[in-house]
DNA sequence: AATGAATGAGGGTTCATTCAT
DNA sequence: TATGAATGAACCCTCATTCAT
């Protein structure tokens, strides 16, 4: 409901008020379960970082024997997903945050060490850590270029980053 | 001015008050300039747009024959700037409002496609877009680790994504 | 205590803060209570035509047999209340809101037709409107040339207008 | 122009900008030829009493020999000009204006006697203060009520109130 | 004579937080 | 435990007016 509010207007914009309003709850209500505002706010973060991390986890988590993990990746990024812009939104707030409080710095942290050992465990020879960072930078672009993002240049970085593996099915490149 | 105060006291913190006192200006000269405080940070975000443009544009510029821009990417990546954390903040500060706002929405693009620019001119065989949202990837994370994105990662990650350039010294890969 | 600030310093005076002074409350209280400061206005001037109409309603209420309403509404209009400019500004200032928005504009429907039913029940022959109307267009000039609308000339023009009824005792008029 | 921002706006709305922005004309100008914002209300209102004589003065102006005054008075309170609206407003701002400002009273007592005398110079038998007194409350509450004060109504009223004069033809009165 | 720049005051409104109930 | 009332602080913005040019 808070994620709501701020994909909706914005961190700025999540006051008590406006949150208690869309949860249809008094606004003291409120102020008595999360006695400050930050305390609101952070605890949505923690939801967001898992429900940001399951879409990755989903992808990664049960290959097929001899899939190719790239292409679950290619499809992760290109999937039009209703959700982008709010994951986009909630994601880019996050960061704000995380910069300006500690706090929030290790809630991320945390987060980007779990995708990288769900990517980990299907990508060998390069760092999940970059394949992640890699995957975030592309999403957050594609946002506003994604005619430039197409599936196929996904799956080319991608296979220029991580290589085969020995039971994995070739590369079905386009290019 | 503005841009510093954004930095220091995030985008919702930076009020006309705020901006006006850190200016040392009276607050009438503030609205008088600016009648909305869109405004002002609209303006306040053209130039930082600019201002995040020029490490690249200089990285990329004036390259001597047969350098790698590979080698100027990863310096640039790895970098430690005084202005690291400033860059961070005003760019996910900018990623929210270009989210919401469509105006905002452009000036990205508009910045996305000098990025491409800069980056093409010495880069081939890869989409600028790609390199650019790469580094930007890990230009963000490796704010909240750098131990993980060393300087040998950020090579190793830049070299398997640019092929290298025929006139191009070899790769001076130290892992 | 909001009619009491409109009348002293204009309805462009009555602020928040104006009006939560001369109460003795906090801001913070005055919109609490009235979250716009046109839910106060309004407020405030539906009491004004209740207020305003008690003098009516007095005047024409009891009548004892016999008595001739047109003297009422000739004492009712020449008496000098201490409240007469009181009245006349936050009338008039009543016009203004009225013309321009039609939830004003209801509101003085609703008196008027209260005034016109409350002079309809002893006033007969003639529009209890009109005759409104009317002792509403003397007591404003007459709040400037007071000397020109002097009691005799009240009730004449209230004889011309309204025929004496049968059980009326005769016009007591001086001129 | 001013007067247009007055209608449209309101007095509280006509500040020197508003007057500026509709007049096409630089801020700096209005301040200088107007150095304070009554002195350009009250050149305004100046004007606005000469604009509201007028329609009364050639309603009464040029009687043809014969011709009931009466007559013309009711056209003119029921004619619906296009101007109903905007003479309302500002004669309620006026009103406002004069109860608390004696320099506006003193106005608008100039205006109330050149008013009885373009009445008196051609009805007789009745202060025309009176008539000017109703034919202005009957046209207030007209425009918010116009289907209670439909012509006959009007007329009944100005004959009830007028007498009619030897040479005069008789009264042409429908009910 | 004319006008853009400048500014202190104050406008309505929202807010996080406290507290009595 | 839960919540409406209350409030001081701050917000963006508009304004009349002054003044240098």
């Amino acid at each position: 409901m808070t994620l709501d509010v701020i994909e909706e207007r914005g961190l700025s914009g999540a006051s008590y008020r406006a949150i208690a309003a869309a949860a249809e709850v008094p606004l003291g209500s409120m102020t008595y379960h999360f006695p400050s505002r930050d305390d609101l706010v952070f605890t949505a973060f923690e939801r967001f970082a898992n429900d940001l991390f399951s879409p990755l986890d989903e992808s990664m988590g049960d290959l097929a024997t001899g899939e190719d993990p790239r292409e679950r990746l290619v499809r992760m990024i290109v999937a039009d997903s209703r959700d982008r812009r709010r994951d986009m939104v909630l994601l880019a707030e996050l960061y704000v945050l995380a910069i300006r409080d500690e706090r929030y710095a290790e809630l991320m942290r945390r987060w980007m060490r779990r995708a990288r050992d769900a990517i980990g465990r299907h990508v060998h020879g390069v760092s999940g850590h970059v394949i992640d960072a890699v995957q975030e930078g592309i999403g957050l672009q594609r946002y506003f270029l994604p005619e430039e993002f197409t599936e196929d240049v996904v799956r080319r970085t991608l296979h220029d980053l991580i290589p085969s593996s020995p039971t994995t099915s070739s590369p079905k490149e386009t290019t």
